[in-house]
DNA sequence: AAGTGGTCTAGACCACGTT
DNA sequence: ACGTGGTCTAGACCACTTT
């Protein structure tokens, strides 16, 4: 057996420049499954083949694809349903609705949020807009504006920029049709899956055209979200600049 | 085996009025861990006895052992060190000293803060202190405010509530006689470990005796931080509302 | 009844750290 | 050499969902 496994071990070192060179089996399991996942060989929403079956495909143990499937559940980029199957991570799913919308109100239970998008334009990337987004400065980039509100009450502003590469025919129109989250849309029209995120927090004087598009007095304080979005294998694909009114609502987090 | 199961789950029920009904025995194992963990059996530091040892004391596998022990590492109420054996997780350790200090700067690495109280006393809890706690109106509580520096620069003040009837003897002398993080020091003090929290996040226009603390001009804004911490099983015992300025820093977050 | 993921076991061997 | 956790396997059975 450990000859075989140092065999496999060789044939993924030659068969993909990508995976880690000396890894356990079930990491180089994950690798293939999320370049599966990246190459949209299993779309959001639907069910991978069996744990069998992968045991089969990559010729491991089915124990050794549970493990593979455990981190990656654990991950969220799948999720498991006994009885069911084993599906790829969607934002289109209402459990999720909350993963990457981390406000929520003072009182009461978090509620979806109503979305309007201002303004959607083609630019070229500043310096750090591609630093953010690994592209080269001067490439295209899609810029929009939208805003969220919650009950009819103006809450955030976001300024979205996305890679004109990966957006393409993305229009102002096309995302005010759509009512669902927007990665969700991101999903659906563009065949990108967000999957993690960082970012960084600060409290700052409303900026004059930010203030003016939510309705609130100029200089008042509001928490600035600064986001880079990831999609498989690490990818930035989005930078997000978020402007949130934190009177009503407020940023949620967990340290663990 | 099947009724050698049932039986274990029958005691448990019965030995037990915190365990959950009908669980796995995994599950049963690790809310066993983490009572001993309470209790202090094995200290912040410490190991745990090794994986066939709590086999045996437990009358399971080695395997299901291991999936209790994981999980317990996965949420870092654990850690394990591949030939040395697993520990209980500390906030002594400097691998685990930013987890509950969000802090970073703009530019750079992030650092140790040099942490000064300013205060500490005692008094009653309010309504909003006791239900944060889980304790009764009018109970003890011991008060501090502290100041928080960066390269001498003052950037965060956290007023801290805790429950008197756990922090006795608290006072400003003995926290300051201390370098390390608090929570390291509520470990060895008081024997108690901080494993989660979770925060409220939002803008507000400083306060006017926090920005004479941190030497800024009134009315700018600042981040503010209420935390609720909570230490083996879920129970609340800190409440912390911090205030933070966030030109220079910022406070840093990952989405999954 | 059949198929899926979930749990549990027993045993082999590997990788790491200490003695 | 020994003890620790880490990986992999093979097989049994349970719990849930669908046919």
């Amino acid at each position: 057996m450990s000859d075989n496994l140092r065999a496999r071990i060789a044939v993924a070192e030659l068969s993909s420049s990508t995976a880690a060179a000396f890894s356990p089996l079930y990491q180089q399991i994950k690798a293939l499954l999320v370049k599966s996942l990246d190459a949209g060989e299993w779309k959001p929403g639907e069910s991978i083949p069996s744990e069998i079956e992968l045991a089969a495909r990559f010729q491991v143990s089915q124990g050794t694809v549970r493990k593979a499937v455990d981190e990656l559940a654990a991950e969220n980029l799948l999720f498991r349903r006994q009885g069911k199957g084993t599906f790829v991570a969607t934002h289109l799913e209402p459990r999720v609705r909350f993963r990457f919308l981390r406000l929520a109100p003072n009182e009461g239970e978090p509620e979806p949020a109503q979305s309007l998008v201002l303004e959607c334009r083609r630019i070229r990337a500043s310096a750090d807009t591609a630093r953010a987004l690994e592209i080269k400065s001067g490439d295209p980039v899609v810029a929009l504006r939208r805003k969220l509100s919650f009950a009819n009450i103006p809450t955030v502003i976001d300024d979205i920029y996305l890679p004109g590469a990966i957006f393409k025919g993305l229009t102002a129109d096309l995302l005010n049709g759509y009512s669902g989250p927007l990665y969700g849309m991101f999903e659906t029209e563009f065949g990108i899956n967000m999957v993690r995120a960082d970012e960084k927090i600060r409290a700052v004087v409303a900026p004059q055209d930010i203030a003016v598009a939510l309705g609130v007095t100029p200089s008042i304080p509001l928490l600035c979200v600064e986001r880079i979005s990831y999609t498989y294998g690490n990818r930035p694909v989005e930078l997000r600049i978020g402007h949130y009114v934190t009177d009503e609502y407020y940023y949620r987090n967990s340290l663990n």
